[in-house]
DNA sequence: GCATTTATTTGCGTATGCATTAATGAATGC
DNA sequence: GCATTCATTAATGCATACGCAAATAAATGC
């Protein structure tokens, strides 16, 4: 679930996928080094391929090219990811305030209502994975709402590295109880169509995430590394 | 002046260096095709740095590769430079409350004025290159204020769309004198600390720009596509 | 022993060649 | 004359090979 999706044609998307597998799984370890060769190995195809491939994914922030040193799998520190969080929030709430002003009908919202009504279930049931699930969906979908290509694939390059951290830091959170009013909130302003309203909720909600998330972070790290 | 500097050391650096200048120049013209061979030989290297290059400046939106049809250069349609400017005005306006939040001293904030004043000087002598230089230089400055280098790359990515635009329209457009008033109020809240004043006024900055590169593409489009 | 120089290894950047497959044009049937 | 199939061309995706330069190990001088 962690990369799109299809049957990828080509070695190069087939590396960039299962590179990125691995790194979500964490079979590549934040913060480890690996030669070209050696990837290429794994993936039992040739170097050119997975130079391709790891360029691609250098931009998208999951890795870095040190030459002789190998490819480093990035770490997610604290500040990085307050970075990552605040653009997410300005971009996110973009599309909340661009989605309200779009003026959806109740039939267009209807998955960014079936996520919250997932995250609920998913909550009450104590199921963190689930609910990790639906948020990812609300989330991808509220931005998708916005109709900005650019937007949406940068909130998507941002939100592989918000999945990194909360992969890391799931078990230690509390119930995100209070997260699904802040969706319930946002999803009632753009249905009012009241775009101010919708933006400023989303931003205060994905404040309020940043901060959590980055106090885990520094805890873990704490403990970790 | 449109890419950064130094003296790139390997051929896929100088092949992303000179392609760029290639296409804000217009020596590869937006909407254009061009096989890998093909530019491999104009920049005469083959086509294996050629290749990586073209797949950055995929990523950076500057280019498309079309299998079996070349890479195409991208032309900027008015509804592409509205959503550029779209994510533009969300992320400098972070910028700006940032900065103003930040505190900075007189001094530290002294490029951004030396950029206002040379705007202005610019515009006394009607020189709208210079102008548009420093106003680049005034957005830049103020991004790198905000210290988030997610941002600072984005932001980065998207100037390059706008500076491309701008090169096709700069002669349509009227002398940018309200523009600089905007930037000194802008200036004014990050010196007085104001950060909410700073976002908003930035905002609507980037409001009336976005609405008026769009309306003069439109335009371009109808005179010359 | 320690520092400095020299030799060796090895990973990367790039060039080159080939197989695959999409696009183009020719040829055939209707 | 038009559509469909087949043959041809050619651009790409990938594998492979190689030289260079950086990193490491060895050797030499002190």
């Amino acid at each position: 679930m962690t990369s799109s999706a299809q049957k990828p044609a080509t070695n190069v998307q087939r590396a960039i996928h299962q590179l990125r597998d691995k790194i979500f799984s964490g079979e590549l370890a934040a913060g480890s080094d690996h030669l070209e060769s050696e990837l290429a190995e794994v993936l039992s195809m040739s170097r050119t391929p997975v130079r391709e491939a790891v360029l691609t994914l250098e931009t998208q922030g999951l890795l870095e090219l040190r030459p002789r040193k190998g490819v480093r799998i990035l770490p997610i520190s604290p500040e990085d990811m307050a970075e990552v969080y605040d653009v997410l929030t300005e971009l996110e709430s973009l599309a909340a305030a661009r989605a309200a002003a779009f003026g959806y009908s109740a039939q267009e919202l209807a998955p960014l209502d079936r996520a919250i009504g997932d995250m609920d279930i998913a909550i009450h049931s104590s199921n963190l994975e689930d609910w990790a699930e639906a948020d990812d969906r609300f989330h991808r979908e509220l931005v998708r709402l916005g109709r900005n290509s650019r937007a949406i694939s940068i909130v998507e390059m941002m939100s592989d590295q918000v999945r990194r951290a909360r992969s890391m830091t799931l078990f230690m959170r509390p119930l995100p109880t209070k997260s699904n009013e802040d969706h319930r909130e946002v999803f009632r302003a753009i249905m009012d169509g009241d775009a101010a309203k919708a933006r400023q909720t989303h931003r205060e909600h994905r404040e309020h995430a940043k901060q959590m998330i980055v106090e885990l972070l520094k805890r873990h790290r704490l403990r970790y590394v």
